[in-house]
DNA sequence: TTCTTTATATGATAAAGATCATATATAAAC
DNA sequence: GTTTATATATGATCTTTATCATATAAAGAA
């Protein structure tokens, strides 16, 4: 049994991980397999002893993404659950996280996923779900009225992150920015 | 003098009709020139007697597309600006807008834009800044602090369209749409 | 009708890139 | 060290598609 046990789980990971990272910067097309292989110091050829084909690392990869978000950790136990959330929100809409390594998915590929297969456009809605469950959780949302508040937050903050990517004006993002982060606090004061 | 005057016009026009349906609801890489051009009952080679190329193509639809959106429709004399204002919303945050004909490119292509060309970025800023400018007119807003009511308004307004089309199941998109619609009362009735 | 200019169609080219077949390298097990 | 199963690399193929060169068609002007 050549390699070590875990070798070939780790090359996925770091296949995933490349793969992640690019596909939700350019999308499905913009993106080539070689230059996510490329990425993580591997070749073409390697790619599909992984994989089953482009499509199929797509959707894996934002799974993998979904698994992995900034939204999935462990709130530390020294502060509420609100400020908690305050504080995830505030990274959210922040120019680091528009412009860094760590996208949100359901942000930055919010419209390549229509044109996608069945199994992207599964893990899209399932990531999207769980998104919404975590921010009602934090919230202490339980109320059907009140579940609308924060499906109207979750969309301005997917929205923002979205159209805050497609400007270069540092200012205008800014303020983009800064009035959803403002207008977060206002829907969450209400409930 | 062949052909009359206004045919070359008229062409270039049914051209830019076709794209900017097809590019908004697909994207720019999904979309082909041939298929364009089959879409008002052209052919390939005539495409390269109106625009540069695919990529020129795409920005003109999209400036076209801005041009010509339901947003900078006359308001009728006999209702009030917000009224009017309402009203646009409620069609902005339709299932009939997510699945329909004349979709909101900010909206349909907000992620696909990313790896366009700059004058396809500088035409969604554009749409971008006039769609908050006309709102915020509708909205009666002046004042700065009230200016980043609109903008997160804008943001969710876009969100909400480009995470409905997302979602194939119908049930989840009205509600997505219904508490968006909610939220956009409670935005405008504060200022 | 004939000429002429411009729009449109057709066929060719060429590049990009996903995928596959085959070769090579790796490292565990003996 | 040798063997061998598995991971990775290389080279080739095949499809798709934008673009271009050239041919044809359309319709105003003579």
């Amino acid at each position: 049994m050549p390699y070590s046990q875990q070798h070939k789980e780790k090359t996925r990971k770091k296949i995933l991980n490349s793969a992640r990272e690019l596909f939700s910067k350019r999308g499905f097309d913009s993106v080539t397999v070689n230059e996510i292989m490329e990425a993580c110091s591997l070749t073409r050829g390697a790619f599909y002893a992984h994989f089953s084909g482009k499509s199929n690392l797509y959707s894996e990869a934002l799974k993998y993404s979904a698994m992995n978000s900034e939204l999935t950790k462990k709130k530390p136990k020294n502060i509420s659950s609100k400020q908690w959330l305050s504080q995830l929100l505030d990274v959210y809409l922040s120019v680091e996280h528009v412009r860094g390594e760590e996208p949100c998915p359901l942000a930055f590929l919010a419209t390549d996923i229509v044109s996608r297969d069945k199994a992207a456009k599964d893990a899209y809605a399932e990531a999207y779900k769980k998104m919404n469950e975590i921010i009602m959780d934090y919230a202490g949302v339980d109320a059907t009225c009140e579940e609308g508040s924060i499906i109207s937050l979750t969309s301005m903050i997917i929205g923002a992150v979205a159209i805050s990517r497609t400007i270069d004006d540092r200012r205008s993002v800014e303020n983009i920015l800064q009035s959803c982060r403002q207008q977060t606090r206002l829907i969450l004061g209400e409930i």
